[in-house]
DNA sequence: CGGTCACTTGATCGTCTTCAATACCAGTGG
DNA sequence: CCACTGGTATTGAAGACGATCAAGTGACCG
C-alpha cells in the first residue's frame, strides 16, 4: 500500500480551465506574475498531478524537459555520489518553483517525501509565455536569487558548522518554514527523516539522533515525538545557529 | 607599497566612451547581452575601477547598491561567523558577475586576491536597462542559475567528500578555469592561498598542505612552487573528485 | 504476536583539527 | 653578500569530533 508508484498520478491532465486561478499556492509562487486576466493562459500549459512519497519528480541527469511548482506538499533535493553517499540540497514546499537548470539535463533528483502536489510546466511552453510576462521573468531571477543565498548559507554551515550549530539552523530554519502545530511557530512537524536530515546537513543519523537528545536534555528543544519539535528557547537556539552559543 | 589602498582606484570615473567596446571581458560576461549599437549605454552606467590585493568590494550586510563584472583578476566571496570562522562560497575571475542579492543588503563579502580590473554598474540604472534589453535579464537568469549548479556541487563536496576528493574536486575544476602556463591546461597558476583554499573547502590549512603533499608523492600532481600545479594523472584525479577513486 | 522499520543509545575507531615547531621565500638593511 | 624579518607553507605529535559498528527500543501493521 505504501508502495511507492513510480508514475505520478495525473490529476488534471489536459490542465483544463480554472486549476491555476483556484490554486492556494499561486501568492506563494512564480505563477502570481501572471496577472489574473491572463490566467487560463498558465492554466492552459500546466498540468496538476499528485505524487506518493518516494516517487521520482526530478532524475539528475535526465533531459530538463520541464519546471515543477509544489503546491502541497514537501520534496527533497539531492546529488549522489556513484558509491550512494547523498547530499541533500534542499527541501521544497508549496510554493517552491523546481528545475532551473543552464545545461538541457537536470543537475539535482528531486523525490516526494509525503504526498506532494504539483505543476508541471512544459519549459518550451514556459519560455513563450516568458516573452509576453516579463515579470514572470523577473520572479524567476528573484527565486533564483533566493536559491543562491539559500546555497551560500548551508556553504556556510556544512564547511564550518559544527554538528551542534548545524541542528539549531536547521530548527530555527523549520519554525520559520514549516508546518505549525496549534497556531505556533514554536511547534511544528519535520515531514523528513533523520536520515534526510542527516544528509542535509553533512552529518549521519547516529549524530542527528544524538544531538537531538542532548537539545532536548539541555532544555533548547522538546521532541513530543519523533517527528514533531517544539522550540523551548529560540533565541539561544537562534544564537547557536549563528556560531554565537 | 603592498599595504592594500581601503579604497579601489577609478580608472574611467564617468564612464565616458567606449570602455565597454574594447573590453575584453565582454565576451565572457552578461554585457554582450547588450547590441554593439548600444554598446554606449552601457559605458554610460560603467564605472571602471581596480583593486590591489586584499582590497574589499562587497561587505556582507552592506545596502546593495552596485553590481560588479570582474574583467581581470580574481575576487573571493565569503561569509563569516562571528568568531571569525571564514567559507568561502566561490571565486570569481573574469567575466564573473558579482551582486545578485534579493534583499536590499549583500548576503556576502567579496575581496580582491590579486591586483583585479572591474567594472561597477549602480543596481537603479541596471535596473531601467533590463527594460530595454530582455535578452539581458535572460543573460542575468542563466548566470544565477549556473552559479545555483555550482552550489550545489559544493555542497555535495562540502557534505560528503573527503579533504582527498575535495582538493581533487578544486584542481580539477581549477585546471578548467584557472590562468595556464605553457600553454597546456595540465599547469596552471592558483591565484589564491593555502588559507583560501582550506576555507573553501571546509578544511584547514594543514590538512590542504598535507593532502597537497600526499597527491604529490603518489605521483597524481607536480607543485613546482607553492602557487603552481601541474597535474600529472588527470584521469585517475577526475576520478577521485567525482568519488571513485 | 512476530515482523519490519525508524530511531535511539552505547562503544570504539579514524579522519581531520589543533597545537607547535620548522622550513622556505622575498624583501630590507647592515 | 649575508643576517634579519615577516609572512606563508610544510611537517610532526596529540587530541577531538563525528563516523562507524553494534545492540537495543519503540511504533506500526499484518
Amino acid at each position: 500500500m505504501l508502495a511507492p508508484s513510480t508514475r505520478p498520478v495525473v490529476l488534471d491532465p489536459h490542465g483544463a480551465g480554472n486549476a491555476c486561478a483556484h490554486c492556494d499556492a499561486r501568492s506563494h509562487s512564480v505563477c502570481n506574475a501572471v496577472p489574473d486576466s491572463d490566467i487560463a493562459r498558465l492554466a492552459a500549459i500546466a498540468t496538476v498531478s499528485h505524487a506518493q512519497p518516494g516517487t521520482t519528480l526530478i532524475q539528475e541527469g535526465d533531459p530538463a524537459t520541464h519546471f515543477f511548482n509544489i503546491s502541497a506538499g514537501t520534496v527533497r533535493m539531492y546529488k549522489l555520489l556513484p558509491d550512494g553517499r547523498r547530499q541533500i540540497t534542499g527541501f521544497a514546499g508549496m510554493g517552491h518553483f523546481l528545475g532551473l537548470a543552464v545545461s538541457d539535463t537536470y543537475a539535482f533528483s528531486a523525490e516526494a517525501i509525503d504526498t506532494v502536489r504539483y505543476c508541471r510546466f512544459s519549459r518550451a511552453r514556459v519560455r513563450t509565455l516568458l516573452d509576453d510576462y516579463p515579470a514572470m521573468e523577473k520572479r524567476l531571477l528573484e527565486v533564483a536569487s533566493t536559491e543562491l543565498v539559500a546555497a551560500q548559507d548551508q556553504m556556510l554551515l556544512l564547511g564550518r558548522k559544527t554538528a551542534r550549530e548545524r541542528l539549531a539552523s536547521f530548527l530555527m530554519t523549520q519554525s520559520r518554514q514549516g508546518v505549525f502545530c496549534h497556531g505556533t511557530r514554536a511547534q511544528f512537524v519535520l515531514p523528513m527523516s533523520r536520515g534526510d536530515i542527516a544528509d542535509y546537513l553533512g552529518l549521519t543519523i547516529e549524530t542527528v539522533s544524538r544531538t537531538f537528545t542532548k537539545l532536548r536534555s539541555e532544555g533548547f528543544i522538546d521532541i513530543p515525538s519523533a517527528t514533531e519539535i517544539t522550540i523551548r528557547a529560540p533565541v539561544a537556539l537562534e544564537g547557536m545557529a549563528t556560531g554565537m552559543g
